[in-house]
DNA sequence: GCCGTTTTCGGCCCGACTGTTTTCAGTCG
């Protein structure tokens, strides 16, 4: 889709032409095409071989003609001409929050502060003072917009942001009576990382107190949580605030008949609700976060499922709401019946103190056990992960042994001997084909030389799938979320080669890392190859994230049957043994 | 730059919030 494309560069050039000053409502109409080409359910590609661009509200003659020369040169003179007006420095500090066009257009006009570095200097100096409707405070949040910018905060990982959204949604429940508190966004569909939080509320009503003095009250609480170092804003229905660590949180306030359409709005993705407001339309009705219109009447909005419902769709859980096939698969009835928590009954990768774990075997079984589990594997490091304290052969037929003798004493509850065993850089195994056979599952995985080239690495994971006596390809890219990029493996050979040897990959669970991630979990899904999914716990705590790797498994669109953790502990280790036996 | 049972000029617009103003400009999602 060109659309996405498209909008950038009109959003682009409303900047440059705001920036100079240009015509404000000229200005506003590219803006308007850029809410309508990242809203527009049809392809302009598709559009423009119909000849119906202009058909396209907000898209006149001029805006046709751009979007043809773009479609057929892959550039537009007249966008190339003004982004040569402007240093590329100067678009950058749109960027800075609370600072736009106009701030920006006056910044470089009237003391030439054409950069991040200039605009330094110039607060250093105090002549930003000087400038008409600059006052202390404003001066004060470029101050801060500048500090956050350069400290380059990123998303944060879905698991952290889940655990602040708890804390705040408990708090505000402590503090105020409130029908209905929902955090939306990226958060509300897990995805792997969150940019910000959205949290809708409708306060409960209260006697002889209006709606309106009951929304202030929720403003109000919620602008003084402890959570927050900075209040940023707070209004009537709408309050920012931002924590410690520059994370921002909004609280909208609605009111309960628009509840669930504004849930589904702000819920998201874009893509998904772009689907949804195109079929209202053919359906001649209108969607936002207000509610669903037919006219001037609301006929839902209340809750989410009665807008899908009046769209003439089942419910869609939000994992699902990205446009990739979900909303084909309600209108057919074919939606998936995907795995959840519940079905989960064992973790399949964990540490003890036999490598890097920080607890015992002992002490984390009575944890995984606690957790409702009725297994759970022991996977410690092998011998040449130094740094982890890697288990030599030896040290692994004792570590055998104790837990012969802990499942001995126990009943209802099995541990199961298992390895994450290295592979090393030529693809071998870093344990012994004769101690290995005497696991229960073996897990592989790679934790040195991750510069190989991308033919040496899937060479190397290859040769390790292809081993009969390892069961489950563990973090098979190796990338940590917002830190550090995957080593370069062909995941669709991998995918291929499981498939046909009958070795799972790993969802690592583990909130840095959930790798495999959605997209290629479901490749492998839907190529045959079961699923696993281990918290990489090395404290009992991270049992806790099962959840997550549920998530992305749910997102890839696993059902039960495709997740080797909701089998029973017999059917696990048949599917180990199966493996081994083609030996 | 777009748009028009207000058609070729003259008006367009999203609502909430802050901050610098004293009625409004700028930013944001």
């Amino acid at each position: 889709m060109k659309n996405q494309e498209l909008a950038a560069i009109f959003a682009q050039m409303a900047d440059v032409l705001e920036i100079q000053g240009a015509n404000e409502f000229r200005v506003r109409s590219y803006r308007k095409i850029v809410r309508v080409l990242e809203d527009l359910p049809d392809d302009v590609e598709t559009l423009a071989g119909d000849g119906r661009l202009e058909d396209v509200p907000g898209v006149g003659e001029g805006t046709a003609k751009k979007i043809r020369e773009y479609l057929e040169t892959g550039k537009i003179e007249a966008h190339q001409e003004l982004v040569s007006q402007v240093r590329p420095e100067t678009l950058e500090l749109l960027n800075l929050s609370g600072v736009g066009p106009k701030t920006v257009g006056l910044l470089a006009g009237k003391l030439g502060v054409t950069s991040i570095e200039k605009l330094h200097a110039a607060l250093d100096r105090g002549e930003i003072g000087k400038l008409p409707g600059m006052g202390e405070k404003k001066i004060e949040n470029i101050r801060k917009a500048l500090d956050l910018y350069s400290a380059a905060r990123g998303r944060a990982l879905l698991g952290w942001a889940r655990d602040l959204a708890d804390d705040i949604v408990g708090e505000l429940r402590d503090r105020i009576e409130l029908t209905e508190i929902e955090p939306a966004g990226s958060l509300r569909r897990w995805r792997e990382t969150v940019g910000d939080l959205d949290i809708l509320a409708v306060p409960a009503p209260r006697k002889g107190v209006d709606g309106v003095e009951t929304a202030r009250g929720a403003v109000k609480a919620f602008s003084s949580l402890p959570q927050f170092a900075e209040v940023l804003s707070a209004g009537e229905t709408k309050a920012s605030a931002r924590t410690p660590d520059g994370f921002q949180v909004d609280l909208r306030v609605v009111p309960s008949e628009s509840f669930g359409a504004a849930l589904q709005y702000f819920t998201g993705s874009k893509a998904h609700n772009v689907r949804l407001r195109s079929i209202a339309q053919s359906k001649g009705l209108k969607l936002s976060e207000y509610g669903l219109f037919d006219g001037d009447r609301a006929i839902a909005g209340t809750d989410e499922e009665g807008v899908y419902e009046a769209l003439g769709l089942p419910w869609i859980t939000p994992e699902l709401r990205e446009d990739r096939g979900e909303i084909e698969a309600a209108l057919s009835g074919k939606m998936p019946d995907l795995v959840t928590i519940k079905d989960i009954r064992c973790d399949l990768q964990s540490h003890s103190t036999f490598s890097d774990g920080s607890c015992s075997i002992t002490e984390m079984a009575g944890f995984a056990r606690s957790h409702g589990y009725d297994y759970y594997a022991v996977t410690d490091h092998s011998q040449s992960l130094k740094i982890a304290n890697g288990m030599t052969p030896d040290r692994f037929l004792m570590q055998m042994q104790e837990i012969d003798g802990l499942n001995a004493k126990s009943e209802g509850f099995r541990i199961l001997k298992g390895i994450e065993v290295d592979i090393l850089p030529d693809g071998s195994l870093d344990m012994p084909d004769d101690v290995l056979a005497k696991a229960d599952v073996v897990l592989a995985s790679i934790h040195s030389n991750f510069k190989q080239s991308e033919e040496e690495m899937t060479e190397r994971i290859l040769k390790a799938a292809r081993s009969p006596l390892v069961n489950i390809i563990a973090h098979p890219t190796g990338r940590l979320i917002v830190s550090r990029e995957g080593y370069s493996v062909n995941v669709g050979r991998l995918i291929e080669e499981c498939a046909a040897t009958g070795t799972a990959l790993e969802i690592n669970s583990h909130q840095a890392r959930l790798d495999l991630n959605d997209v290629n979990a479901r490749r492998a899904m839907e190529a045959g190859v079961m699923l696993s999914l281990g918290t990489d716990a090395h404290h009992p705590d991270d049992f806790a994230m099962m959840p997550l790797g549920v998530s992305v498994a749910r997102r890839a669109w696993c059902a039960p049957r495709h997740i080797l953790n909701t089998f029973s502990c017999e059917s696990f280790l048949e599917f180990c043994s199966r493996k081994r036996a083609r030996r």
